[in-house]
DNA sequence: AAATGATATGCGATGAATAGAATATGCTGT
DNA sequence: ACAGCATATTCTATTCATCGCATATCATTT
């Protein structure tokens, strides 16, 4: 995982929102697109993209896949993670994907969608 | 100058050497162009493409435009120009340069080519 | 003011990243 | 074994960045 590949996968604001969603735990894909607002085909190549790089792993819980940050080594990587939530221009965007993982998590304690944290 | 640009524009090898250079000091652009081995355009688009984005700025002495790094504020940016020296894959390459730098100064201490330092 | 060296800009061509539709795979419940 | 949802993959179309060439600008020297 060298700097120029870490650049260029943070230099996309859907995968800097999700790097930031993952930062607070493990999440399925499908809560992920709800969250973001994104379509299924993309969620799943952004991802792809970003485990190809090592940066996250996915975990198939039943039917849906887990993904995670991994424990990354690189220390580009880890300071990176770091800023992203007082990062210049984005703050409010992740400041609300997180508050709206949190009222998606407390309201459907039950159906649908609901992929409860492994 | 938002995260996004700013990963942009470190996404790119070269503008990562051209920062890691820049960081020892004030250079003109004939001393960059012979360091990195590029051909002039693209070193003067590089150049611009920073200056737009308000990390580097440019002051014309004589024929030769010195360019130097602008006194970044933004948190983002600065955490990453300290990481640049230890940066994974290209530590290499950036100690390179800088010797590179080092022997160009010593050694053409009168003729051409010579830019020195403001 | 013409010639020369340093740097910048504009534009068409090329290549890389992203988007979108269609389809495939994998798991679960019946 | 089939139906249905969740996720992944493939392929083409489009968009965006980079490249190369030609040319422009500006300062210096003659």
């Amino acid at each position: 995982m060298d700097a120029i590949s870490i650049y260029k996968c943070l230099c996309d604001r859907q995968r800097l929102r999700i790097l930031n969603l993952l930062r607070s735990g493990p999440l399925c894909v499908c809560l992920l697109m709800e969250i973001l607002e994104a379509d299924q085909v993309k969620m799943s190549k952004q991802l792809r993209y970003m485990k190809g790089l090592g940066m996250v792993e996915g975990e198939r819980r039943a039917q849906w896949m887990v993904y995670r940050l991994t424990d990354a080594e690189n220390p580009l990587l880890v300071e990176n993670l770091k800023c992203l939530q007082d990062v210049a221009g984005e703050r409010r965007v992740f400041r609300d994907d997180l508050k709206r993982l949190e009222r998606i998590r407390k309201h459907s304690a039950a159906p649908p969608r609901t992929c409860e944290k492994p």
